[in-house]
DNA sequence: ATAGTTCTGTAGTCTTGCTTACATAACTCG
DNA sequence: CGAGTTATGTAAGCAAGACTACAGAACTAT
């Protein structure tokens, strides 16, 4: 199998050790947000007073299973949202930036059905039930092409995704993968491990640091512990038009 | 590579010959659109007005490139969306079924890009501009919201999708692909052949036949021409829960 | 410092399924 | 009804990459 799930040990902690947090910054962090970036300043201080802000340490882990369905807010940090396979496969479905949302599936009724999610940073979020998130849209159909907005685009990423996976061999999803990371970033990947990225193309650990040893034979990348630095973007790019299709 | 892209030739149209419609169960076919549901009689019929309605013969394909940014909605027929690789694999994203809409990518602006849909059927189908959409969904949050779950529902859908290739092996992706497709319908997969089912679970047709015939051979199920019947739905599922990752 | 944990490197074996190459059958259309 | 097209059946060869199994390095916390 590609990679062990890491076990309950250590710093990752539970859905329920999210605290409460204090009141001061909180509009400003509610107006981040790519859906409500609509909303009038009155609009805002209205949904602070009701919604509860959360904080959750990196590691703290949400499962699917637990309360109501509701829509997450993420405020600032980072999540990962991921499957696991029954023998302990991870997937990572996509890594929701600050500012937006995630748990879209509570829109359909739907819970984080084998979804889970982890705080790769320490992250600030909150938690809309769905009926408020419906009531909220309602009046203010600006916040529903909103969430139309990253929907949409979440599903043409994750499409995009399928298709390389059909089509791409893992050498061009790891050039992929390392160009889109990198973007802009200085040409640095940092803060994944091996194991992290090989979750993101959908293949095993060995195989990645396999992929990526060859890219630093001949010139590519340089690496280091959680850190991978492209020196020759050129050449990668080459290898995803060339890779995109066949394998044998 | 998995499998060639029927050519040009034969009864495949272009989107060009989509010609206009006759005026008499329009209003009927706006009624049963998911999206429209809620909307009142008097709304869809000046959307009626409004809206030119299009008939697409089996075999017509939707260009991403020519046109503006549309949103389609399937009154009737059914419509496969799928890509080509270069090398000219096909993979289906998804088939959709009359009474939604499919472009979605048009709501954020983009069009289909690299996707291309094909009518499985004869279809009746129109076209929203951007525009128009949005601004009906600010006027009725309601059809929002009915998109949202469509949207909601694709990724759910999609995401499943990528999970399965990652996770699950070709024998294990066939065994749900006919569990899904057969739901219901008498047990009968009927009107896809095998490559088209190659490029639903993402593997060579050769590849899809092989496993096929494995399940013929234990009794699993039964073929025909462009017919797949399935004798003991038990064993396939036994297969997916079995198939569910690892290979080697 | 020291123990424990996480990250990275490496190597051999084996299976899947892509690739290639036909052959036959069934259907369609003139 | 015959030619052309599409659908299905089969089979041999081969490589990607999953799986297994360690080992050393780097980091972390006590």
């Amino acid at each position: 199998m590609w990679q062990r799930h890491k076990g309950g040990g250590g710093a990752s902690s539970r859905a329920e050790e999210i605290g409460p947090m204090d009141e001061p910054e909180k509009l400003e962090l509610l107006g981040a947000m790519n859906i409500l970036q609509d909303l009038p300043e009155q609009e805002l201080e209205a949904l602070m007073s009701e919604i509860p802000i959360h904080t959750a340490k990196k590691g703290t882990i949400f499962y699917g299973s637990d309360g109501p369905e509701v829509l997450f807010l993420l405020k600032s940090g980072k999540v990962e949202l991921y499957r696991l396979s029954p023998e302990g496969k991870r997937l990572t479905l996509v890594i929701v930036e600050q500012g937006t949302i995630f748990g879209e599936m509570s829109l359909i009724g739907q819970r984080l059905v084998g979804t889970r999610a982890i705080a790769l940073e320490d992250s600030v979020i909150c938690a809309l039930s769905r009926h408020d998130v419906e009531s909220l849209m309602v009046q203010h159909p600006q916040v529903a092409l909103r969430v139309i907005e990253v929907l949409a685009n979440r599903l043409q990423e994750t499409r995009n995704s399928l298709e390389q996976m059909a089509f791409s061999d893992v050498t061009g999803r790891v050039a992929d993968l390392l160009l889109r990371l990198s973007d802009g970033d200085d040409n640095v990947v940092e803060g994944y491990s091996h194991q992290d990225l090989a979750a993101m193309v959908g293949c095993l650990r060995e195989s990645f640091t396999a992929v990526l040893d060859r890219f630093k034979g001949s010139g590519a990348l340089t690496t280091g512990r959680k850190r991978i630095e492209i020196t020759d973007r050129a050449q990668l790019q080459t290898v995803v038009s060339q890779r995109t299709g066949s394998r044998g």
